[in-house]
RNA sequence: GGCUGGAUGGCAGAGUGGUUAUGCAGCGGACUGCAACUCCGUGUACGCCGGUUCGAUUCCGACUCCAGCCUCCA
């Protein structure tokens, strides 16, 4: 089976050949860096980490590029607030947003690109548009000239006159047409700018992305992908860009759109006061349960994010770790692709993760029915290839019971406790051993008395 | 106003022109000293109205409602 994706292009599900099957290439829009990153981010983040695990095992090479813009008018007026260049701003927000994405499991791309870095890029390939008549300088501007491309509109399918009527904003009187966008714009003395032939500035939006994945990627990429809020104006405009400064050449040829996270039905925003942190959900729940959470809905599909989810989703890892934990006694070697086949052809078919999900609960089911070391181990194997894939189950059982985060002190007292516990079940002595049930309860720790002895594990 | 997507059992969420999604929760049973864990069993869900069809939750049309985009946004 080959691996198929819905073409935000074609607005069907296509079956994804790259143009050179040794080198595949992936670019995913990444963060503005002004703010710690909320679970709305998240989401692209651990999507397109599932699709780059998938390709990887597909692919001999691929080569994965999420970017950070680090130049911008809301990093701007951060660093104004804060009186600190910019730089001071963003690396304190990349560093956090590593730290965030390590903890949901994401892999770090093989490139992460910063616009200010690429400022020289930016500038070529400005000139070149306007060499080739798509774009012209206007009091300090450089403005990509919409009509010059005609097929602007056809991501987002919108036509011009749409997008004229529908326009909210007001159009600059230097605008030679309505529709027109900003490819570079000028600095004041006090907001950051590089030297450039049409003055002091800095970059527009769209330009960064179109400019790095030339540096990085080449002229034409296969994937790009991004949460579907940028499928317009970003996208289409990153299309007209690339495709018009290299000579009518594909830009990309299969765009990925990921649907958003909402809370309580409505979308994230800081006047509805429901932004939610990363960082701050990490401290209700660990970060392969929020990842799994992440994972929950078809990528494209609207998620929406509440803590009952979250809750019902680490009741549901906790039984995958409870299988793992009974497989303990069996080594993970090979298994039959056989096993495996139904899950990976889920994903396959447009990244179909509930549809792998299902899969996975029902790997488990037939781990926990195998009887035979053998059959054991290669359920086991398998359990662990899938989860792996999809960034997932690759703890230690007793690392995600919560055993390793309790202290060492803690813990001798806990395991005294249970063998006491044991001594007094043994001896017939019930009331005693309820007694000790209720004291570890207290600790935070559950005991299970299991066939092969006592059990135990941190409750919540 | 224009453009996209949605509407599935208590909750989350796939999928399908006629046959079990899956998970969580619930219920019954097994196991257990009691529990927990686990296992077995258990639910005539597909927004509303028409149409096509032998048959529609699934296709077509109207309607209602919801979310998103058109402005910075994952």
């Amino acid at each position: 089976m080959t691996l198929c994706l819905t073409n935000t292009l074609t607005r069907k599900k296509e079956p994804f050949t790259p143009a050179n099957p040794d080198h595949v290439t992936m670019y995913v829009c990444g963060p503005t860096v002004y703010n710690f990153a909320h679970i709305g981010n998240a989401r692209p983040a651990v999507v397109f980490d599932v699709l780059y695990r998938l390709l990887k095992r597909r692919f001999d090479r691929v080569i994965y590029a999420r970017n950070f813009t680090d130049v911008d008018d809301k990093i701007n007026a951060a660093a104004k607030d804060a009186g600190q260049p910019i730089s001071v701003v963003t690396e304190r927000y990349i560093e956090a947003y590593h730290a965030d994405m390590a903890a949901l499991g994401v892999l770090a791309p093989d490139l992460e690109p910063r616009v200010t870095e690429h400022i020289a890029e930016i500038i070529g390939m400005i000139e070149e548009l306007i060499t080739r008549r798509h774009a012209y300088a206007a009091e300090g501007h450089v403005l990509f000239h919409v009509p010059s491309f005609s097929a602007y509109g056809a991501l987002s399918g919108r036509n011009r006159d749409e997008m004229i009527a529908g326009a909210r904003v007001e159009v600059a009187p230097f605008k030679r047409d309505p529709a027109d966008f900003v490819l570079w714009k000028p600095s004041t003395p006090d907001l950051p700018g590089w030297e450039s032939p049409w003055g002091r500035g800095r970059p527009g939006w769209h330009i960064e992305c179109s400019a790095m994945i030339e540096r990085h990627l080449g002229t034409s990429i296969d994937i790009h992908g991004g949460g579907q809020d940028l499928v317009f104006p970003h996208h289409e405009n990153e299309i007209a860009q690339g495709t018009c400064a290299h000579d009518g050449e594909l830009y990309c040829q299969h765009w990925v759109h990921n649907g958003f996270v909402t809370v309580e039905g409505k979308k994230m925003s800081k006047s509805l006061g429901n932004v939610l942190l990363v960082r701050d959900l990490l401290n209700e729940a660990p970060g392969e349960a929020i990842r799994f959470a992440l994972l929950g809905a078809h990528y494209r599909q609207p998620l929406d994010w509440s803590t009952e989810t979250l809750a019902q989703t680490k009741r549901g890892l906790d039984r995958l770790y409870g299988v793992l934990r009974d497989l303990g006694d069996v080594p993970d070697t090979t298994y039959p692709a056989a096993l495996l086949a139904e899950f990976e052809g889920a994903l396959e078919d447009d990244l179909n993760l509930p549809r792998a999900i299902a899969e996975l609960f029902q790997l488990a089911k037939a781990a926990r029915r195998a009887t035979s070391v053998a059959d054991r181990s290669a359920h086991k194997a398998a359990l662990l290839d899938a989860g792996g894939l999809l960034g997932l189950l690759q703890q230690d059982p007793t690392a995600w019971f919560g055993q390793s985060a309790v202290d060492d002190g803690d813990t001798a007292e806990i395991q005294c406790l249970v063998e006491a516990r044991l001594a007094a079940r043994a001896a017939g002595d019930y009331a005693t051993a309820d007694r000790i049930r209720d004291e570890l309860a207290t600790l935070g720790v559950a005991v299970q008395d299991r066939t092969d002895g006592p059990a135990w594990q941190k409750i919540g």
